[in-house]
DNA sequence: TAGCACTTTGG
DNA sequence: CAAAGTGCT
């Protein structure tokens, strides 16, 4: 009897439940992987993140065909395709149990209960694991019974859980058998292949020495500094982490290692309220799953009448806004699939509120660019800027960018690498050029004060109903 | 149930 | 330092 391990979003070896299962079944272990470049397409994938996908499929099957279980990765278009591929590649192999870590957002739930019916029309066992959080979706509750819907107490909540429950990860399996021959991986896919240049260094491996070399090196400064774009205070970890390549459960794990050797560090802890993060906004996905179809946690802001997305919008595409700050964050992400984390809500909250643009326009502009492409964070933290999502929102969090910038990028580094065209500007008028400007740099496309004011009273209009 | 918390701004 | 909304305990 053959099990077969069908990976997912959950491309690693180490802390794997559906490879740890299979291989314990006894039997022989298989693995596949299905491209599905249609649907990635329409989940708005972006080159970076299929890219790096690709390059380290290599290096997942050679990890596996080293321990003794082949990898088949076919190329087919949709979920649908590979729901029927699955099956015959159980057919094929004579598989008699199928194992998989779950995915929540609704296309990947439909597509797993298709693939669990079609497989019991044939007999095989379907095998399913709880695996992208690290606190199980479901198991942080408020007292009541509900779903948190605010960060600050399901995060305290999370906490109590991951000290009281085993969340440690598991080690990663031992080899089954002889090792085999990995086989050919198919070609990046026509659609994804435009050229961008690698954001990290490629496999487990490299994920975990960048792992325990942020914690080492740079954890301690994680507090004060990560919220500055010109300093490199971020742990880089999110392309992994996107792709689960890493885990949640090994960050927190090698966290705790690293307050071993520097207790009470608040760097570290203030990490780990970001894996919380990242755990709070799969729940909301889990528990709220209009949030992965395209809806407003908050469904009264559907009311909101934006802006068209028309040249205003191009122009915050292409880091053209007149906003430096902004347009230095928009040419990171576009040239290097990255954006550092206080630039995504400075440049979402430009984008929804003085701009007036619907949100949905900007989650998918940067799941296009984005290596760590990921729909919970990706569409949780957008909606947490447009104030359509999670969190009690009142209306003075609406970030002013210029402020933003005299504060985290206070003598314009970030900026003067961005936009080239301000590169002589001083650090007093570099975040807010106006008349000095030089000639190549636009004036700003919208007024700030104003807009922010008209976005404040669209909000406000919601409530009188 | 009243008190607390919240990735802030503009005066 | 006031503006001033809402979830949670």
């Amino acid at each position: 009897m053959t099990s077969l391990v069908w990976f997912r979003n959950d491309l690693r070896v180490a802390d794997n439940p559906a490879l740890t299962a299979a291989c314990h079944d006894g039997g022989p272990v298989r693995a596949c992987f299905f491209i599905t470049p249609d649907q990635w397409q329409a989940h708005d994938w972006s080159p970076a993140r299929v890219q790096l996908i690709h390059r380290h499929l290599a290096t997942l099957t050679s990890a596996l065909a080293e321990r003794g279980i082949p990898m088949d990765i076919r190329t087919v278009h949709t979920f649908s395709n590979s729901v029927e591929a699955l099956g015959e590649l159980c057919r094929q192999h004579g598989v008699s149990r199928v194992h998989f870590n779950e995915e929540y957002a609704v296309n990947e739930r439909r597509r797993d209960r298709a693939a669990r019916d079609q497989l019991a029309e044939h007999g095989v066992t379907v095998l399913k694991y709880r695996d992208q959080t690290v606190a199980p979706v479901g198991s942080v509750k408020t007292q009541q019974g509900d779903p948190y819907t605010v960060f600050t107490p399901f995060s305290k909540r999370w906490r109590a859980w991951t000290e009281q429950n085993d969340c440690q990860p598991l080690p990663a399996p031992g080899p089954l058998g002889e090792p085999v021959s990995p086989a050919a991986i198919p070609a990046v896919p026509e659609d994804f292949a435009r050229d961008v240049p690698p954001l990290v260094d490629t496999g487990e491996e490299a994920a975990h020495r960048a792992l325990t070399g942020f914690l080492k090196d740079g954890g301690d400064r994680y507090k004060e500094e990560r919220d500055f774009p010109a300093k490199p205070a971020t742990s880089l970890l999110s392309p992994y982490l996107a792709s689960g390549i890493l885990s949640g459960r090994q960050c927190l794990q090698a966290a705790r290692t690293a307050m071993m050797d520097d207790p009470g560090s608040e760097g570290i802890q203030t990490w780990i309220n970001e894996i919380a993060w990242r755990d709070f906004y799969i729940h909301i996905l889990y528990h709220f799953p209009r949030v992965s179809r395209h809806q407003a946690f908050k469904p009264d802001t559907e009311a909101l009448s934006w802006h068209p997305a028309g040249p205003l919008f191009e122009a915050w595409k292409a880091g053209k806004t007149g906003i430096p700050i902004v347009d230095a964050a928009m040419r990171q992400l576009r040239e290097t699939g990255w954006m550092h984390n206080r630039l995504r809500m400075v440049t979402a909250m430009f984008l929804t509120k003085n701009l007036f643009i619907d949100w949905r326009e900007g989650e998918a502009w940067f799941m296009q660019n984005l290596a760590d492409g990921y729909l919970p964070s990706n569409n949780g933290g957008w909606q947490w800027s447009a104030s359509t999502g999670t969190d009690a929102a009142p209306y003075f969090r609406v970030f002013n960018p210029v402020t933003q910038s005299q504060r985290f990028d206070p003598d314009g580094t970030f900026i003067r690498y961005w936009v080239p065209e301000l590169r002589d500007m001083d650090s007093k008028r570099i975040h807010q050029p106006g008349d000095g400007r030089p000639v190549r740099y636009p004036a700003p496309v919208v007024d700030l004060k104003t807009s922010r004011k008209a976005a404040i009273e669209a909000f406000q209009a919601l409530k009188k109903d």
